[in-house]
DNA sequence: AACAAATTAAGGGTTTACCCCTATTTCAAG
DNA sequence: CTTGAAATAGGGGTAAACCCTTAATTTGTT
């Protein structure tokens, strides 16, 4: 098999460069950008397995980038980089369909180890965040598909009419499996809907 | 233009005390208060710019104060002072919309600083964070004290009468708030506006 | 003092959300 | 082959959301 076919994206010019020399030995970078936008970019003209991409940017940071690449390129995967390994930020590049969290400071062993766990379909998290994915995975709720679509659309804004016109099925369909899915989460309106749904991970912002 | 009206809340009586008279030549300081209930009654009374809020404080702590006085008054500004530096503090004062955070080994220098930071309707942070507050990123919309209010009460779920009830307003008075709300965000219903304030870090989940 | 913005409130209207209920079909698991 | 969950749909109702208009009062700023 080939090498590895990486990019790089992070505003900091001397980090983005050592990264670059230090990897050029194992993998084939294919180029390096400093912000996300560029990214996106140049993935239109070129193709690559892995992005490490850094979470502080300026302008369009690492999660505003990761969730278009979410729909202009699904297949490239993101390792993430950061200065900061809050929970919070982790959780959110997770929800954001990141491969992997590393801080800046780990060692290039880590980042190999990284690169090459990513690679091959898996990912990588801290040790101390192994505990966490799973916790995004299972919901609290047991959905159905058709709710868990129904959640989606609802709480995109728009109308049970307009859920059922674009589903297919009556109106009071839509209403019925709305009924469950409030008696499931025990609550009573969309508001609170849109709140689980981005805690559970069924919505994501 | 005037003095700034400052006001101080911790539960040390010897640091308060010290603190008052430290600022008093530069600034005017309202009041002082021994913890946050006390803060939040006198608020009521008295209009301050600012607030030197002690993050630990015995009952209501500081976090829980910052997130009541989002509500109660969204518009003085609140530079939070700790024995402690732990990032987790800090990313967390943050997000429930803290103007700055500063050690209480901080030098007097220091504190005029980060009050002064604070007061031209900036941030102080200490150096290594300075570029994490960017990412709250200014709301893309400029919604008064009130329609903030009455946002964070509808996206927790509440009916129209029972913020009316809560406020002590009418509820044609919210439904008003409402409008102009949906107007400025350019949105049609409630699902839209809790993304929206999620997304503008209005509502912190 | 004059003006603009914010806050307050109401009248009167349509639409949607939300909550009961019953009932059929489908489909996978026991 | 039966049982139960899921998906379908409708009847009928109340409460809430949403939209339009007008208008007085308060508040802050030149």
């Amino acid at each position: 098999m080939g090498r590895l076919r990486m990019a790089i994206a992070d505003d900091h010019d001397l980090f983005r460069q050592g990264l670059k020399s230090v990897l050029k030995d194992k993998f084939e970078v294919v180029f390096d950008v400093p912000n996300g936008l560029e990214l996106i970019r140049k993935l239109e003209d070129y193709n690559v397995d892995i992005v490490l991409l850094d979470l502080e940017m300026p302008g369009m940071d690492g999660f505003e980038t990761l969730n278009l690449l979410r729909t202009s390129h699904p297949d490239v995967k993101c390792l993430m980089l950061s200065y900061f390994s809050e929970t919070d930020f982790i959780v959110r590049a997770i929800q954001l369909n990141a491969r992997g969290f590393l801080p800046k400071n780990a060692t290039i062993e880590q980042l190999e180890k990284a690169i090459h766990c990513v690679s091959d379909n898996g990912y990588y998290f801290d040790e101390a965040l192994q505990y966490i994915v799973p916790i995004q995975k299972k919901s609290n709720y047991q959905f159905t598909n058709k709710e868990t679509a129904i959640i989606r659309l609802a709480c995109s804004g728009i109308t049970n009419k307009e859920i059922a016109s674009k589903l297919g099925i009556s109106i009071k369909t839509v209403e019925n499996h709305r009924s469950s899915i409030f008696e499931k989460a025990q609550i009573k309106n969309i508001a609170q809907l849109v709140l689980i749904a981005i805690q559970e991970g069924i919505v994501v912002i």
